[in-house]
DNA sequence: CAATCAATCTAACAATCATTAGATTAAGAG
DNA sequence: CTCTTAATCTAATGATTGTTAGATTGATTG
């Protein structure tokens, strides 16, 4: 049967998508390069793992051409090979959350801890952020900031949140956000900015998460 | 670190579904059941596998809570555990094919043998069948058809188009479609239906895909 | 009840994969 | 040119996975 041998060629190469999203260090790459492009060595120390192992994993992601890369110097620097590759990440954790009842009981618990506001309501949020209703702050390194970020969002990394306060009014409601829903970030922020008597609250949307509702986002 | 244990225990949760669509078979177990419902022993047939094999993939998949079993009698009829798993197999075949040349350039050749109607203007389609310019008929089986079917679209299952050939007005445009763009059953169709010299074409989407592409579709 | 059919479970094999260590390449610095 | 740093390649390991065959379960039929 020769449709059989043309059928199992169509299905194996969409298998080799499969086959790159199917280690979670390789899909916790796809999720640090949806901030912007970094090198082998920060990635490397974004994993915890060793840069060996982190080149191995890239590789299998190149070969599967869901990234891409470039040398710049000594340095090997790495992106995703295009904005859909954030998407199939989105839709990845989506449909895992939405059948895996160990990863929905994570995610719950982790929004129970500081307030955090889902993603109901996007595009009021917006509109709040709009005329400074709301503060909305994102607290990743300021190069991911600088990759893309959310309309009316200041940068305010977390790493310097607690020397740079003073920026933040005393009134109004924060808004923080971070790398998306597996991102911890955002929940230090507002543990950090409550404890000095902020009105703060996580978003649990990252730029990518954003972006695939069909949100407008700022990009470099 | 303790953040760490938390972190590969989420990736370690999409990773499974990752893992669940990274083989061949199980793609085409999902794209089958896409369709419909259906046992263990028509999926088999339809994957050119035996039960044993099947069976074991479909475990994997049901591990993985992307499909669902009910018993009927001595059958296993298996389905899909939530719509937005055919949307996951649309996303990956989509990336699949917007980044790997080989199945970019399958995809084309099968495209180029009979006239193919890709996915432009599908809205304008849509209107063009509703006033009958254009006929729309599914050549999958009868009870894929039940389950959910385009707007507008007859059931004209393969396997009886050349019988039921009376049943098509001669004058206008035939259209076809089938499980999607892997599927040869439209291709077969429209071949058939050229050689009897009826003005045919091929519709590469699916029911998935068209809804993917948030169009309307007749459900039961 | 035994017989049959659909499907799964168990055990086994080879093939593939993740991870680690050691050697190697490629570029920049001295 | 040599030394250092970044990253990859090669080889070896243990663990998983895909596949097949044989035994078993669950439900229907005679």
């Amino acid at each position: 049967m020769e449709k059989r041998i043309l059928k199992d060629l169509l299905y194996e190469q969409v298998a080799r998508i499969g086959k790159a999203v199917s280690s979670p260090k390789r899909l916790e790459l796809l999720e640090l390069l949806a901030q912007g492009e970094k090198t082998v060595e920060v990635l490397a120390a974004e994993l915890s793992a060793d840069i060996k192992l982190t080149s191995a994993h890239l590789k299998a992601l190149r070969e599967a051409r869901l990234v891409a890369a470039r040398r710049d110097g000594k340095y090997m620097v790495y992106r995703l090979a295009a904005p859909d590759v954030a998407g199939l990440w989105v839709t990845l954790r989506q449909v895992a959350a939405a059948h895996l009842a160990e990863l929905h009981l994570a995610l719950e618990q982790m929004a129970a801890a500081p307030d955090t506001l889902a993603a109901v309501g996007r595009e009021e949020l917006l509109e709040q952020a709009r005329c400074g209703e709301l503060v909305v702050i994102d607290v990743r390194p300021v190069d991911e900031y600088a990759t893309a970020h959310l309309p009316h969002a200041r940068s305010l990394p977390l790493a310097e949140l607690e020397q740079r306060l003073n920026e933040l009014p005393r009134g109004r409601e924060i808004l923080a956000y971070c790398r998306g829903p597996f991102c911890l970030f955002a929940d230090e922020a507002v543990a950090l900015l409550q404890a000095r008597g902020y009105r703060a609250r996580k978003l649990s949307d990252g730029v990518s998460e954003w972006q695939a509702a069909g949100l407008p986002v700022v990009a470099a």
